[in-house]
DNA sequence: GGGCAGGTTCAGT
DNA sequence: TTCCAACTGAACCTGCCC
């Protein structure tokens, strides 16, 4: 294969070492256009050089370089007739894409021009032709343009940020003032396209195929529109792309950016001159990674190049990767609207200066897990996969992660296995923490977490719609009901005995875990770090593997005895309920709300702002979603009901209510995910065999 | 060997 | 003076099971 043209050679990497020294500063950004790039470059390398993330970052490259070395050579070992066979499979493919064309829709995508920064300017009129960036000396955001004449971007640290540009003003980052605004520009983006996706606080993507043919407007005028509109409406700026799919209309919404837009007519032949010329790295999904080694393995750089060397992409990637390199090289995107995207992971992660003491990452993490568990119940979300991300001292980066049988969501079940993955990595000396939890309840029949139904279940259990004591950890309490209502909604609500007496098993065996861990941060705070653990609880990262059955052994057996019985209980009880008590939907809710409650109409005007918002959580339902948000404001109504109320028959009559109404909803999306799926799937029998918990360590193969 | 689930990394904002 | 973020979605890789 031809070596990368962008590679500089050995000699100009000795007297201009900078140049090799790639960020993400290296990619232009709008408004950069005037940068002297070399002194840019130069003076990160300068700021950089030595440090321990420059370092890090060499390592990378060195992996990255290492990588292209290996791909070259797969490449070197094709045969002709290897060749031969991929190409044909590349030109197959590309016709398969080309019929999917769609030229139909009219997509624009609206990017708001240094949107903190501008939002800043408005606040504080002073700040006005002033060099700025928001975030800190660490890290910012964004910088306005004035600062970017310098070379400030986002995700430049500040301090080299001020080096690049002595006069730049920071302002703290204050996401309330940007919620704010952003709100007021939904609200003009939904006058042209009421399903809109937001993809961040300051874009978004429309289909405004209706809106040009209901008006008789051309594309090009909706935009101009649209963003006249924005600017009168938050007095900021904007920048528009106009084209048939997403991926092409956002390449354009840069075009002319900042305050300005670009229409790429619906036409092949526009398309395909518009994308031929265009540097790769311009296309969502293509990162420093993958230009890196486009460029150096088969020489690609601009997306034209990519049907040119379709062959050897067929050869050396996956179908999806080739797949995707392809349709970028065809112009090709989604022109689809997508259904309403749920939350598919929430995490929180903390940087600060590195250190090995122990007791202080333990006291981080539990902090973390205390913040990420009140995420989780802000938003009546429970998970079984948790990921502990670590960044060590030198910048290495590794996570680590495993998968529950049960949902989760409380601080001390989160830290309980955090600590537990932290310590299998120990000692290490460590500059960030970071906790995710994914795997969702219900996400893995495309129907992603429903916030209320998981909530409504833990109130139908506690009593308490906020589920504020429903992850408290108690033994016999909520957390035992937890787990048999966290179960997948696939499963028959009627529980075999022999599965609900294992759940417990393993809640007791939790449990018992938390105590110890409980002992553990009482001994952290007295004992420097030095943790007093009679159980199997492993402080020193020389134990890997909890042994679930030895910790149990502590539970009493009355107590899962006991808890076995409650649990079947409710759960019969509830099950019979529904089964006698199918009454007609809406009928059962006009009984409900005669008892004091909002009517539909008032409910509306409280609940949804915008008619798409929800004005107490902020989740987001589009109006035809006319079950979802009847749940959904069940829940709220659920919520405030159980602060008003202090009378308990009362709270258990409406449990009742819910109860009913959350089995149904249960079934119908069992329904639904039934029809969807294939009989007899692996991940049904795996969930029906319930093996035994539940931890097991994957070290990766490659860490930074 | 295909399908799937779990774990890790990349990319965007 | 300050010394490289936080969060999320999705692709990719690997190993296991049938």
């Amino acid at each position: 294969m031809e070596k990368a043209e962008a590679e500089p050679s050995a000699s100009a990497d000795s007297a201009r070492p900078w140049q090799s020294y790639t960020t993400v500063y290296t990619n232009a950004k709008a408004g950069m256009d005037g940068v002297d790039k070399e002194k840019v470059q130069r003076t990160v390398y300068e700021m950089s050089k030595g440090s321990k993330y420059f370092e890090n970052e060499e390592r990378k490259e060195a992996f990255i370089r290492q990588k292209i070395d290996n791909m070259r050579a797969r490449c070197a070992k094709l045969s002709a007739s290897d060749i031969s066979h991929y190409q044909m499979v590349a030109d197959k493919r590309i016709l398969e894409l080309e019929a999917t064309r769609d030229l139909s829709r009219i997509w624009l995508h609206v990017d708001m021009d240094a949107f903190y920064a501008a939002v800043e300017t408005l606040d504080n009129p002073s700040l006005r032709g002033r060099p700025m960036a928001v975030g800190g000396m660490s890290m910012i955001s964004t910088a306005n343009y004035e600062a970017r004449k310098f070379g400030v971007r986002a995700a430049m640290p500040g301090f080299i940020a001020r080096k690049l540009c002595p006069e730049l003003i920071f302002v703290p980052t204050d996401f309330k003032k940007y919620t704010y605004y952003s709100d007021l520009t939904r609200k003009v983006f939904q006058k042209y396209d009421p399903n809109f996706m937001a993809a961040s606080l300051d874009e978004a993507y429309l289909d405004i195929t209706e809106v040009c043919n209901e008006r008789d407007l051309t594309s090009g005028e909706i935009a101009e529109e649209l963003r006249t509109s924005v600017h009168e409406v938050t007095g900021l700026t904007c920048s528009a792309g106009v084209a048939p799919n997403r991926l092409l209309a956002k390449v354009c919404s840069d075009i002319n950016k900042p305050n300005g837009q670009f229409v790429l007519p619906s036409n092949r032949m526009a398309v395909m001159t518009f994308i031929s010329s265009l540097p790769i790295r311009k296309i969502g999904g293509i990162g420093k990674v993958t230009e890196h080694i486009l460029s150096g393995v088969f020489g690609i750089n601009t997306c034209e190049e990519m049907l040119q060397k379709g062959g050897f992409l067929c050869a050396l990637f996956s179908r999806s990767s080739a797949d995707f390199f392809l349709s970028v090289g065809l112009g090709l995107g989604k022109t689809d609207t997508p259904q309403v995207r749920f939350r598919k992971s929430i995490s929180n992660e903390r940087t600060f200066s590195a250190t090995d003491d122990t007791a202080l990452l333990y006291q981080k993490l539990a902090e973390l897990s205390e913040m990420l568990s009140i995420d989780m119940q802000k938003e009546g979300l429970s998970g079984r996969t948790l990921t502990l991300k670590l960044k060590t001292a030198s910048f290495e980066v590794r996570s680590r992660a495993v998968t529950m049988q049960k949902y989760i969501c409380s601080r001390e079940d989160i830290l309980n296995h955090a600590l537990k993955l932290l310590n299998a990595e120990l000692p290490l000396s460590l500059r960030l923490i970071g906790l995710r939890i994914s795997h969702f309840n219900e996400d893995k029949d495309g129907h992603l977490s429903d916030p209320t139904q998981k909530t409504l279940a833990n109130f139908i259990i506690s009593g308490d719609a906020s589920g504020k004591n429903v992850c408290e950890h108690s033994l016999l309490g909520s957390d035992t009901s937890d787990s048999h209502f966290m179960v997948d909604p696939e499963n028959d609500l009627s529980i075999d005995n022999h599965e609900t007496c294992h759940y417990v098993s393993e809640d007791l065996l939790d449990s018992n875990l938390l105590s110890d861990l409980d002992h553990c941060n009482f001994n952290l705070s007295n004992n420097s770090g030095k943790i007093d653990n009679n159980n199997e609880l492993p402080l020193n990262g020389s134990v890997a593997k909890v042994n679930a059955p030895n910790v149990v052994g502590c539970a009493p057996k009355s107590h899962q005895i006991k808890v076995s019985h409650l649990v079947e209980a409710d759960s019969f009880s509830f099950s019979e309920q529904c089964e006698s008590n199918r009454p007609d939907r809406a009928r059962r809710t006009n009984n409900d709300l005669d008892d004091g409650v909002p009517s539909s109409n008032q409910k509306e005007q409280f609940l949804w702002v915008n008619d798409y918002k929800c004005s107490l959580c902020g989740i987001e339902l589009p109006p035809n979603f006319v079950e979802e948000r009847q749940e959904h404001f069940d829940f709220h109504l659920a919520e405030k009901l159980q602060k008003e109320e202090s009378d308990n028959s009362r709270n258990l009559m409406l449990n009742q209510r819910f109860s009913q109404r959350d089995h149904t909803a249960s079934q119908r999306r069992h329904k639904r995910h039934k029809s969807s799926k294939k009989e007899g799937s692996k991940s049904s029998q795996k969930e029906s065999k319930h093996l035994p918990i539940d931890m097991f360590f994957v070290k990766s193969n490659q860490n930074f």
